[in-house]
RNA sequence: GCCGAUGUGGCGGAACUGGCAGACGCACGGGACUUAAAAUCCCGCGGGCCCUAAAGCCCGUACCGGUUCGAUUCCGGUCAUCGGCACCA
């Protein structure tokens, strides 16, 4: 055995093996139970960065300990490969997007291999790759089929940098999410998918995750954003048109001081039309058409809108109410029109002070007298109460009222309940060139015609120009003229691609079959492996990615491909990776490059230190001396084998007869090893707890330091110590526990050993040390046997000489016994 | 504003079900080995009190209060930091 652990050297050796020998494939057909750990697939963007390091060594670990555990494991690894950067690079580079994808995926796979990280490369999937982006269109045409899928005119948001339509999601403080220019608003028709249809179903299914971070959970929750209200007619005077109001408050109806349209509302210009209002309602409009997403909606901007001459009147209390325009009304949400009621609405209030419109209280709070309900209203009040003011419903409670008053409009035939959702529908059709293109042919005869599954796929043409703001696909004659599917005739081929998110949402299903040539997968492989137990990502696909992926499983549940109503059991969010306490990130050149680690340390020692350093889940401070230390123990875990190994030759062999007669010190060592399989199982299988597990695992070896040193010191107990080790450590480093298990005699693969088991046995103690305690203070510690009764312990404790320091001739009034842990003295 | 999370030594963090606060690692200080350095090994390492040592005592988990024999852990309130949503009617 070398002296020297020279990491260098034993890496590549065992990563090439591995590869060779297909060591991580998963197995076809096996009696073993399955377990399918997934990692979020990187895009190729040239170099994995420290963060896929964290994500993918976390995941790695997982999956390494569950095949140890006997499981089946599907850990496959694959690439988010359309997108814009490569667009990008195209026009300015002058290299076709796909050379440039390619060459990135085949360098970021050389540093996977390099990490040691456990794939069944058999599976890998590249979303750009026509095999793939086949059944993304594929997806396309069945949500297509059924009815998911429209095209509509609206107004879309727009990144003037990327030239391209963006989803809502992808839209992070009225600013575009990749390059953080400001969006603005466009008129387009446009490829939208019908979520909306299942926002409820999105909504109630997340209390089916309790392996979800709350965070993300609520995050979606917020997203859906749910609300139940009332929409009510308003009835517009000397006209034949109605206004609907939605409203989550229709107990606050009476007190109504105007009705507020969005300026883009169609009722808006025939109610000015031919007004001396109609010049300046014009001018209002325009302006708000002008303003971009932030500036309009924003909760800080001022209030602004404009009077319309027009009245209406409110159907509970037969009242005429003014009609407006304001920019803080939203067209898309609700019904485009609010009505306002000052006294019980902050928002409202603030308009009606500015404008000088009446404000009326229709709720009071109950310790309020009722004389005081005519007092002017100092702010706006939105908790519950007791109805005035309001007519026939006075003196009810107001949720009382709420119901009351839904049904009389139910009843009356002017208004409903109705549940709304923030969320709305997914955009995805994108100007751009890079991504699986929209499989739609516009006929001039027929109009819109899918292209049939079977002539799939739609291929992306090379004979296309890159220009900055243009839409490539639409440069290519080629690509463009086509026929109708359905009457042979002339027709041109829709030149919009679709979203990326659109190949992500599917992917982890694609590896469960991912050579399928007839089907993104068959019934039996996606039965088999879904859902994926564990998925370990970012927190920044909180919605995106997790949500769309959500509503592919339940639409493909719904049309039959599937089984399962959720794709991803277990989600851990990690954090992120810090330098100085910020992101590390290229921008502020503050990034740690894991090919330098690794050349310098080795890919187990990077692994190491990045699992060690936090829980996984928070965000985690770079530290190079960190890192320095766990080398330190690598080094120290190889030289304590070199000791053992040369050392050996004594051993008698038989274990278990040892194991009988064992000395304290030997005894104490037992059950620290079996302590530590103990912890280390737990932490990895229950709590992924990875770094509380390398602690133990550093104790361990600490323990098996001291004790080697002994005279007494057993040779079986050392090994068993050594051997759990080495055991434990392998899914964190698996090159020099590789390695060192060969070094201690054995032909086959650590990782192909089970994972080591708890002896109980190992974990009895004869002595336990309790801990005496007056008044709740640390007094003593006491060795006491086992198995001793409260009776005796307690009978111990009164006989202790130092008792009489501690009362000082106060009481013992009370004595509080914890078995084998803890006396507790309450003195008085 | 609403929702969520977090707050423990010089630093990263541990304490899992209310029971020894600070495991493990880093940094730092001292020592051994060495001609020397590196590597390695050993000792110390929250603050204070006590002449020294042994030993012991007091304070201490953001802050204030509560429950409890006992609180980093549970409850109420306050503050700070981070993240998400934000005119959604």
């Amino acid at each position: 055995m070398q002296e020297k652990y020279s990491f260098s050297e034993i890496e590549p050796k065992w990563q090439k093996k591995w590869i060779e020998e297909k060591a991580y494939k998963a197995e076809e057909h096996s009696d073993k139970p399955k377990f399918y750990a997934l990692a979020m697939f990187p895009y190729p963007s040239g170099n994995l960065h420290i963060g896929h390091v964290r994500n993918y060594s976390i995941v790695d670990v997982i999956a390494r300990f569950k095949r140890m555990q006997g499981f089946n494991v599907l850990h496959p690894i694959g690439w988010d490969s359309f997108g814009l950067p490569a667009e990008n690079a195209a026009i300015k580079h002058q290299t076709p997007p796909a050379e440039w994808t390619w060459k990135n995926i085949a360098n970021m796979k050389r540093q996977l291999q390099e990490m040691g990280i456990s794939y069944d490369w058999d599976r890998e999937v590249a979303t750009c790759h026509p095999d793939y982006y086949k059944f993304t269109q594929w997806m396309f045409l069945e949500f297509y089929k059924h009815g998911l899928v429209y095209k509509k005119k609206a107004a879309v948001n727009w990144c003037p940098s990327c030239a391209t339509v963006l989803a809502n999601e992808q839209v992070v403080d009225g600013a575009c999410e990749r390059c953080d220019t400001p969006v603005t608003k466009k008129d387009l028709e446009q490829w939208f998918f019908k979520i909306t249809d299942y926002a409820q179903v999105l909504l109630d299914d997340l209390d089916k995750l309790p392996g979800w971070p709350e965070k993300v959970k609520t995050m979606q929750r917020n997203w859906i954003g749910r609300s139940e209200g009332t929409e009510v007619d308003f009835k517009v005077e000397n006209h034949t048109d109605k206004i609907r109001v939605y409203t989550t408050r229709v107990d606050t109806i009476f007190g109504v001081s105007y009705v507020v349209l969005a300026p883009e509302h169609p009722l808006v210009k025939e109610l000015v039309a031919g007004t001396q209002y109609e010049q300046e309602a014009q001018t209002f409009i325009d302006k708000m058409k002008g303003l971009n997403e932030i500036a309009r909606t924003s909760s800080e901007t001022e209030k602004e809108g404009l009077f319309t001459g027009a009245y209406c009147i409110n159907p509970y209390s037969g009242k005429k109410v003014p009609i407006w325009i304001a920019n803080y009304v939203l067209l898309e949400y609700g019904t485009g029109a609010v009505m306002g009621v000052p006294a019980h609405d902050e928002r409202d209030f603030e308009f009606a002070t500015k404008y000088q419109l009446s404000i009326r209280r229709v709720i009071r709070p109950e310790e309020m007298p009722v004389e005081a309900k005519d007092e002017p209203v100092k702010e706006a009040d939105h908790g519950k109460g007791l109805m005035v003011n309001s007519g026939e419903y006075d003196g009810l409670a107001n949720m009382a009222a709420w119901e009351k008053m839904s049904d009389q409009a139910e009843r009356e035939g002017f208004g409903q309940r109705k549940v709304n959702f923030r969320l709305r529908d997914w955009l995805i059709s994108r100007q751009r060139y890079w991504g699986a293109p929209i499989p739609m042919v516009y006929c001039e005869q027929c109009g819109i015609v899918p292209v049939p599954q079977d002539q799939l796929p739609v291929l992306l043409p090379d004979d296309v120009v890159f220009k900055a703001g243009e839409n490539p696909l639409a440069t290519s004659d080629s690509f463009k003229e086509t026929t109708c599917p359905k009457c042979g005739g002339k027709a041109h081929r829709e030149t919009d691609t679709m979203d990326t998110f659109m190949c992500s949402s599917w992917y982890y299903l694609r590896y469960t079959d991912p050579r399928n040539n007839t089907l993104p997968f068959s019934k039996e492989a996606v039965d088999h492996w879904m859902n994926v137990d564990q998925y370990v990502g970012g927190v920044e696909h909180a919605i995106l990615h997790l949500l769309y992926s959500r509503f592919f499983t339940k639409a493909l549940r719904d049309f039959g491909y599937l089984k399962i109503d959720e794709p991803f059991e277990n989600l851990l969010t990690q954090g992120m990776v810090c330098l100085d306490g910020t992101k590390m990130s290229k921008s502020k050149g503050n990034v740690v490059s894991p090919e330098e680690i690794i050349g310098k340390y080795g890919a187990d020692t990077a692994r190491l230190f990045i699992l060690f350093a936090a829980p996984p889940e928070r965000d985690l401070e770079w530290s190079d001396q960190g890192v320095e230390g766990c080398f330190r123990f690598l080094n120290r875990v190889w030289r304590l084998v070199g000791q053992f190994v040369e050392s050996a030759q004594q051993s008698t062999g038989n274990a278990a007869q040892v194991f009988g007669e064992l000395d304290s010190a030997a005894k104490k060592m037992r059950r620290q090893t079996h302590l530590t399989i103990q912890k280390v199982t737990t932490d990895i299988g229950t709590r992924s707890n990875f770094n509380t597990a390398v602690s133990s695992i550093m104790e361990l070896v600490n323990a098996l330091y001291l004790y080697k040193e002994q005279a007494t010191a057993k040779i079986e107990v050392e090994r068993e110590a050594l051997e759990s080790i080495i055991l434990l450590l392998a899914p964190f480093a698996p090159h020099i526990t590789e390695e060192l298990w060969g070094e201690l005699g054995n032909r086959e693969s650590i990782h192909k050993q089970s994972w080591p088991q708890v002896d109980e046995a190992a974990l009895v103690q004869d002595e336990v040390t309790v801990v005496l305690q007056v008044n709740g203070k640390l007094r003593e510690r006491i060795q006491v046997p086992a198995e001793i009764s409260a009776k005796e312990l307690e009978q111990q404790v009164r006989n202790l000489p130092k008792l009489q320091e501690w009362t000082q001739g106060k009481e013992i009034v009370k004595v509080v016994i914890v078995p084998g842990k803890l006396v507790n003295l309450v003195v008085k």
